[in-house]
DNA sequence: TTAAGTGCAAAATCTTTGCAAATGT
DNA sequence: ACATTTGCAAAGATTTTGCACTTAA
């Protein structure tokens, strides 16, 4: 194991185990899953490549435990599935700091969270009151951008 | 039937017409309530106020032909299941035009579009290239802020 | 008349639940 | 040791498909 791979991990453990859930080889390999790209990754996704692994019923629960414990958000692509990615640090279980831009490739499918892009303001109706906002924006990433 | 349902009910049967869909009264039925409430309605929302008139896989088919059509366009709410709403007059076959806010209740999860909120203007990394816009506002609705 | 729309039954997916066995702390 | 987590089987929910009957144009 890399010393960057032990740093990794060791994280994962804390993250684990600061939101009251305990340390198991599966967790693990969903967390590891979800940082390998820079993309969020959906359910069906996920059992692709780990299914094998793990029995789909975990998965969801582990999935379902997560997002409870604000380990990571849910955002949906383009065909309402629902697909995941790992908080930043300063969400809280129920303070979640999703509030950046997301980025769907309407080709590969793929969410993109876009923390560096500036989140707009928006002046609402009075008669709403506002507590999150959504910004999806759809197009060409950059892997599909080259294969046009 | 008064002067207004027979105005709208002949706007209808043209949008129906000019989409090449036949005119029937499921589709009616389907675009009427569509328009009854201002949010944008789910399918088991639809199914539980026309499940009796309509079967559910008639619905299913009715609502997929229109969203091709471009008659309607697709909203996920909070929990990910489509909501439909009938399209502003400049939406064509392949160009959308639902660049506009959508606010989603928390409480009653309705689904919202609020065509008069002015669209920001995004700045994107240039490896992605945008094709639209989704902005999402999640809070209290009207009808929601009264009753707490 | 005839192509499109509909209903019913059935299949295919997707997601949740219950419970006994295994595992982490 | 004990509460959690996991796998398996099964139930439940959602969505799609096939096919014969009906209807709009």
């Amino acid at each position: 194991m890399t010393e960057q791979k032990k740093e990794k991990s060791r994280d994962f453990n804390q993250l684990l185990r600061d939101n009251g859930l305990k340390v198991t080889p599966h967790r693990l390999r969903v967390l590891d899953e979800l940082t390998h790209k820079n993309a969020a990754v959906s359910q069906p996704d996920l059992e692709k490549t780990i299914g094998a692994e793990i029995d789909r019923v975990t998965l969801y629960r582990i999935l379902s435990s997560f997002e409870d414990q604000g380990i990571v958000h849910k955002i949906f692509d383009l065909q309402g599935t629902a697909t995941y990615a790992i908080c930043n640090s300063d969400c809280r279980k129920d303070h979640h700091q999703d509030q950046h831009v997301h980025f769907i490739c309407s080709v590969c499918n793929s969410v993109y969270c876009l923390d560096e892009v500036p989140f707009p303001y928006i002046p609402l109706p009075k008669n709403f009151t506002l507590h999150a906002l959504a910004l999806n924006a759809v197009g060409l990433c950059e892997n599909c951008q080259k294969e046009e």
